[in-house]
RNA sequence: GUUUCCGUAGCUCAGCAGGAUAGAGCGAUCGCCUCCUAAGCGAUAGGCCGGGCGUUCGAAUCGCCUCGGGAACACCA
């Protein structure tokens, strides 16, 4: 049942205010002891020419307030202070919960609609490093939550797979390439003769020449130079995809800046015929005053394209594929400009889904006082963080399990490692909002307490281990009857539902605000709501059978919904740790 | 210089379509494993919500100003 719109209809009725008004006005309060909703009388007592706290006493002792889930009115000065029957809200949350399974959260609300949702996006022969993790856990977890909502998912990874690098590195390889080298590991051999052709490029202007000469030869098509570049995309790819599945990520497909490239002259020949071109500074550009934007360039000086209009040429190519409801590029803030000004030339141009475009932008990934930079060799690869964290991860079990005497095999305790040890890395990054900075530090990251992955499949863990013994001792909580569940009534009990019952809004708040980490918050109440139960109630050894069933349920339900947070998240889960 | 984001506990962050005593986690101090997993729980300490002015019955939340920090600002993406 929806408690709030019940209430606020009752308060329209009484205070001939109109639904939405109530429903605005209607609010949660600071603390739980205060009662489930409260209604301000502030603005009330203009209208009616009284004191609020009146307003609020005839309101709460008004008998068309009463209601069989209402187990108090009360008026506490200005405000009406709703409280919602404990045993009721139990049943309604745990039943949901538990019969749903994990098709609680899901909804309708985008049935019919598709999204797209472009992230990860690392450039061809790069090392992929901590600051890619943003894109890819970000775009990860959104594709999971509008899947959750009923949408229709397109998961896009815009690779970084053209432009003059790689007349760089035809030319470098040709001279420099290692053939052994580069089969066993890709990008750190061609990282390392693109780094050296910058080197040798200072003193040798001819290299610079035939890097021309081969991109030239790349966008004319020619066989060897293509099959270069397709080789180097292909072996990139093989290692992308090797932390891709590490952290269960997957994509529909991988159009990159190649896929698009010859797309771009349509778009330059429409945007000339709708007299948007305009010459600047040697430049064919959009001007974009009217909206208070610096120009937008479509073409450089000597002609060429530029990321600008390969962006236009996408945007528009997905449209005409997809026909989308909403189009999101989960990109770092520092290109928030760049996307300002090519969703304006769409709008410019008469493209109404420009209106539907979305950047949504992440933070910087930095150590203290200094920028990521792979010249400096500043950064530090994913792959590497997962394998530490892993590491400890593992270190952690291990100890544990003897000092609890818990067998475990080595693969489950390296399973068990790899699941925590990467939820943990992804976690850090959806925990906070999107839009911080996040100062990199082994401390921090390898920090398994308090607000953590660690903690959260550990609170999982835990009620799946009550879960087990239960039915091993035969003791049966599925199915029960309401009026057990409505024994769920204790302070500490009703914290862990109050918890659970802003789930489902959690999932929405997350879509709407493409934030994910309004789920990573919802769950970490759960978690310690739950936790905070457990050290002070005994769930096995509980009074009577009926209270021990009901916590068992109560367990049940707290067990699908972290798991089913986690994994919009992107984190999996372990049945024990 | 222009645009934009940020400034809340020692640290990392929530809260900001205005509302009741500003919340978590980490760190610190002190407690809790004969009891369902101590990666846990409890308690204590810690804040003029950067500063000022304004709007309002009421401001961490809205507006203006100011200080401090980050980012972007034309032929890289």
């Amino acid at each position: 049942m929806d408690y709030k719109s019940e209430i606020a209809s009752k308060l329209a009725r009484f205070t001939q205010l109109d639904m939405d008004t109530v429903m605005n006005l209607l609010e949660v309060p600071p603390r739980s002891d205060m009662g489930d909703y409260a209604f301000p009388c502030f603005t009330l007592a203009k209208s009616m020419h009284k004191a609020p706290q009146m307003i609020s006493a005839e309101i709460a002792s008004d008998s068309s307030m009463g209601e069989k889930w209402i187990s108090e009115v009360k008026s506490v000065g200005p405000y009406v202070n709703f409280f919602i029957d404990r045993g009721v809200l139990a049943c309604d949350v745990v039943n949901k919960i538990n019969s749903l399974g994990d098709e609680y959260g899901c909804s309708k609300l985008g049935e019919g609609k598709t999204v797209l949702v472009e992230f990860s996006s690392p450039n061809i022969a790069k090392p992929f490093h901590v600051g890619h993790a943003f894109s890819t856990i970000i775009g990860n977890s959104l594709s999971k939550i509008y899947t959750k909502l009923g949408y229709n998912v397109v998961r896009m990874n815009h690779l970084g797979d053209y432009g003059t690098q790689f007349g760089k590195l035809i030319t470098a390889y040709r001279l420099w390439g290692d053939e052994d080298a580069l089969s066993s590991s890709p990008i750190d051999e061609l990282l390392r003769i693109y780094v050296k052709f910058h080197e040798e490029e200072k003193n040798d202007p001819s290299l610079t020449t035939s890097a021309r000469e081969n991109f030239k030869k790349l966008e004319d098509g020619c066989e060897e130079e293509v099959a270069l570049w397709k080789r180097f995309r292909d072996m990139s790819l093989v290692v992308f995809n090797g932390i891709y599945d590490r952290m269960g990520v997957s994509f529909d497909n991988y159009n990159g800046e190649s896929f698009y490239s010859d797309k771009i002259p349509a778009v330059v020949d429409m945007l000339k015929e709708r007299s948007l071109l305009e010459e600047s500074e040697g430049a064919q550009v959009v001007k974009l005053d009217e909206f208070n934007m610096p120009p937008c360039i479509i073409l450089k000086s000597d002609g060429t394209t530029i990321y600008a209009s390969r962006d236009l040429a996408a945007a528009i190519y997905r449209y005409n594929t997809y026909h989308f409801d909403k189009n999101i590029y989960v990109v770092g803030i520092p290109q928030a400009l760049h996307f300002k000004q090519v969703f304006s030339v769409l709008k410019k141009a008469g493209f109404d889904f420009a209106e539907n475009c979305e950047h949504v932008g992440f933070g910087l990934v930095k150590f203290k006082n200094m920028k990521f930079s792979t010249r400096d060799g500043n950064i530090v690869l994913l792959e590497d963080l997962l394998n530490e964290s892993i590491a400890k991860t593992k270190e952690i079990i291990e100890a544990n399990a003897r000092n609890r005497g818990t067998e475990m095999s080595d693969e489950e305790i390296n399973d068990i490692a790899t699941k925590v040890g990467i939820g943990a890395v992804v976690y850090t990054y959806v925990k906070s909002g999107r839009e911080r900075n996040i100062v990199f530090s082994w401390e921090e990251m390898l920090d398994f307490e308090g607000d953590t992955a660690p903690y959260l499949i550990y609170t999982y863990a835990r009620t799946r281990s009550i879960l087990r013994k239960a039915d091993s001792i035969g003791v049966s909580y599925r199915n029960i009857d309401e009026s057990v569940l409505a024994l769920l009534s204790s302070d500490e009990e009703s914290a862990v539902i109050k918890a659970l019952s802003d789930f489902e809004d959690a999932i929405v708040g997350a879509a709407k605000s493409n934030e994910p980490f309004f789920i990573s918050r919802q769950i970490a109440v759960i978690a310690r709501a739950f936790n905070r139960f457990y050290n002070n109630s005994s769930i096995l050894s509980a009074d009577t059978d009926e209270s021990k069933i009901a916590r068992l349920a109560l367990c049940e339900a707290v067990c699908n919904c972290i798991k089913s947070g986690l994994n919009l998240l992107g984190i999996d889960v372990v049945e024990r740790m």
